[in-house]
DNA sequence: GTTCTTGCAAAATATTTGCAAGACG
DNA sequence: CGTCTTGCAAATATTTTGCAAGAAC
């Protein structure tokens, strides 16, 4: 495990595995739950924000990670699966926690076809459910 | 049509017709897509963004309309159905277009049972689709 | 040396609150 | 009078950009 699989990863998505970068795949990828970006400021007290944030959207871009709006006003992110193509067959579910505020990737949540109005064109979507996770109900 | 039924709408709701709040339900019902806080400040020019903020925080606590994260940065605001519980079963799903930007409320979506991880519950929830409406395609 | 990355500062955008004046009952 | 509503101002939160110094190749 470690740091070569960290390098690995990033390299699979043509991204410069910096020192920086590194530290915020790490804990994106320790984290169970999606993080904001002052989530990530505070879990890796060193880092300088826009750092962070750059390394985000190079991330987002080049589809190592996707952003979730869960609702709280600030955007989460957290890791794709590595065969994600972020597509409409490939819907990411999240659930976010009304009481704790976490919000959790959903793995295979299941979603129909899509009965669109005439000629709209869906490229992706995004599910967040609201509620109460296993440990706050 | 008109005044007297915005009245009833807002009184249903047990929201006082104000001349502000009608005029904020109004441009609402005239618009066929969710409407941002700034969206509504250029369309009612006559009008303060904290009045109106207020406004749709009222509405939303009563029910009247519900909120959208489309992805944009800005939350969006449209009518809720006048049976509208916004309940799990009654998800909301709308389809955010990535050319024109515009955010369409998408009626009788019907969405599969959920399977949450153990003792997760569902409150409510929110899909939103993105990709190309019918006049960007 | 040229490109990429980083960090500080600051701008831009969005949301929310405080407070006093006014409207309403 | 007392509560609700409004509008201005300002605070807060979040995201994004400019720029120069430093690292990487």
């Amino acid at each position: 495990m470690g740091q070569q699989n960290l390098i690995k990863e990033l390299e699979n998505r043509a991204i410069s595995p910096t020192a920086m970068r590194l530290l915020v795949l790490d804990q994106l990828k320790k984290a169970s739950v999606a993080m904001s970006l002052a989530d990530l400021e505070i879990a890796l007290d060193q880092a300088d924000r826009t750092t962070i944030y750059r390394s985000l959207k190079k991330f987002e871009e080049n589809k190592l990670i996707h952003s979730i709006e869960d609702g709280t006003g600030s955007v989460k992110y957290a890791l794709c699966e590595s065969n994600c193509q972020c597509t409409p067959e490939f819907t990411h579910a999240h659930f976010h926690c009304n009481n704790c505020e976490q919000t959790f990737c959903l793995r295979n949540v299941h979603l129909p076809d899509l009965s669109l109005p005439k000629n709209f064109v869906a490229e992706n979507s995004s599910f967040v459910i609201k509620g109460r996770c296993d440990h706050c109900r």
